[in-house]
RNA sequence: GGCGACGUGGCCAAGUGGUAAGGCAGAGGCCUGCAAAGCCUUCAUCCCCAGUUCGAAUCUGGGCGUCGCCUCCA
């Protein structure tokens, strides 16, 4: 039985859906005004691994994310740059599904645009209205937010102690059309040059809470099994949304409500002021995706995650160990020879078998994935102990690719392809001059080169000529290539 | 001020009341011409105090400290 932590009722529960083996799921995504930054991005891949591991444990997933392309935010912005918010919103929605696919997320079932459904938010808005939840003034609309009586609920607040600890909300005049001051805009009436769209109220746009309630109503209906996003939206959106979505319906808005932790740099709150606002496009300029979703990986979804150059660098190496030891068994494989097997295969097989339970039951723990991730290492630790100094029989392979299949399994769920990590050396045209220049080689094949480099370093050491060795290992070090002397003779790799 | 989270070895980090996973880094050894990779060995009693318990990192209370949210924020 799954397990996740419900920020509803702040404690972990069993997972149940509302449909058997299906699970519908919406989370809340960007306002189009810039392109993502890191800690969007961990959000984003916090999910995309919560998403990965529910398809893979067998549920049918339904996976809604939004795009939030009109705001303040972006109305803002376009004033500044001297465009339409159309335009900018466009850029950024491209730029992020850009920068998503770049992190190896995987896309949506649907991405809705708000600007697109606004037909549904007008409609949510009236009924809101109808139902004496929302009140019209001179073209805006708020939700009242005293007639929904569980305001306040997922966020453990309390409105009287909300207002009391909020005096300034007070001083601004344009609170004063507000009923209470807690209220929200659930319609803006359109100042001149804004984007807007007609309504029963005039022109104007939705408020940034009601586009979710609408959109995830629309693609997934009412309830569903899990509404997420940053630990940031807790209050208010979340909140908001839960209030006029079942303001509106009378019923459930969702069954599970699953925040992730914040992501800070060098411990400290990511913001523009401090100077260290980190864009997922940057960071991926020089970290490749694999190593990123490694780092964070290490640190349970809900936690605070420290983001550094140290981390990335650490990260990088421990994902190394682990592909490092599914190219160890490749190559051991690929020269294994007839002779008995040097391996307890009944064993191999009996960790294999755990190996897939243990990471199981880590992950079925409301997505622990630093735990299963040490259920990865301890099984590469085996697997590398077990081979070591070894050379394999024929026999053996079956097991040891079945051993190698089960990582590259347990990393895919992460989002994490081993076979990338251990893609075969592409060798560079430069190699070919090299040959040429070292070992006389007259063609113009890469591969065949490289084969002959090979051949005649393999001369040198055994004729103890370490310096035309290490000229030909450096050589190709300098390309890229590293060459590794191993029991069953040279091997390159990248 | 209100709400909440957290404090585990040099760093990161998991941990379901029964005597502390894992990664990175370090030390020693093996292997190697030297490397690389890998193997072996080694490296903590879990912020402090009190309590519950046969037994607590895990439960309770208090203290200290760090952080987040309360305004747009993933």
């Amino acid at each position: 039985m799954i397990k996740v932590y419900n920020t509803k009722t702040r404690s972990k529960v069993d997972f149940e859906t509302l449909e058997r083996g299906r699970v519908a799921m919406y989370v809340c995504g960007p306002t189009v005004y810039n392109y993502i930054h890191i800690g969007n991005a961990r959000t984003f891949i916090s999910f995309d691994i919560i998403r990965r591991y529910l398809s893979w444990r067998g549920f049918t997933v339904t996976f809604v994310q939004n795009v939030t392309d009109v705001d303040d935010k972006i109305i803002k912005k376009a004033a500044e740059e001297g465009r339409s918010a159309a335009e900018v919103a466009a850029e950024y929605t491209e730029a992020f599904i850009t920068d998503m696919r770049a992190a190896h997320v995987l896309d949506p079932d649907i991405r809705p645009k708000a600007t697109e459904e606004i037909p549904e938010m007008i409609e949510l808005v009236q009924q809101l209205i109808d139902g004496g939840h929302a009140y019209e003034v001179e073209g805006d609309v708020y939700f009242a937010v005293r007639s929904f009586e569980n305001y306040g609920k997922l966020s453990g607040r309390k409105i009287d102690e909300m207002e009391s600890g909020h005096r300034d909300l007070r001083s601004a005049g344009l609170e004063d059309r507000k009923r209470d001051p807690l209220d929200f805009a659930v319609w803006k009436a359109a100042k001149p040059g804004e984007p807007s769209w007609e309504s029963p109220w005039g022109a104007g746009r939705p408020g940034w809470h009601i586009e979710c309630s609408a959109m995830s109503k629309k693609y997934l209906g009412t309830p569903i099994d899990i509404h997420g996003g940053g630990a940031d939206l807790v209050f208010p959106h979340h909140e908001n949304e839960i209030a006029q979505s079942e303001a509106a319906c009378g019923c459930t808005f969702a069954n599970y409500w699953i925040h992730s932790g914040m992501l800070q740099i060098n411990s400290e709150k990511m913001s523009k002021s401090l100077g260290n606002f980190l864009l997922l496009r940057d960071v991926l300029k020089t970290t490749r995706p694999e190593v990123l979703r490694m780092l964070m990986l290490q640190t349970h979804y809900r936690s605070p995650l420290d983001f550094s150059e140290e981390r990335l660098a650490e990260s990088a190496a421990a994902l190394s160990r682990i592909a490092n030891t599914v190219k160890n068994l490749e190559w051991l494989e690929s020269n294994a020879r007839d002779i008995p097997s040097p391996l307890d295969i009944r064993g191999l097989l009996t960790q294999i078998r755990e190996t897939r339970n243990e990471f199981i039951f880590a992950m079925d723990d409301d997505f622990n994935t630093a735990g299963a991730l040490g259920v990865i290492f301890a099984f590469v630790g085996d697997l590398n102990a077990m081979v070591a100094d070894k050379t394999l029989s024929i026999s053996d392979c079956p097991f040891i690719c079945q051993a190698r299949e089960l990582l590259g399994e347990l990393m895919g769920v992460f989002g994490i392809d081993l076979e990338e990590e251990c893609g075969e050396a592409s060798y560079p045209a430069e190699v070919v001059d090299l040959a040429h220049k070292v070992a006389g080689y007259a063609g113009t094949d890469a591969a065949q080169a490289v084969e002959m480099l090979l051949v005649c370093r393999t001369e040198a050491r055994a004729n103890k000529d370490w310096a035309l060795a290490d000229r030909v290992r450096d050589g190709l070090a300098a390309l890229n290539l590293v060459v590794e002397d191993t029991p069953q003779g040279p091997r390159v790799s990248l």
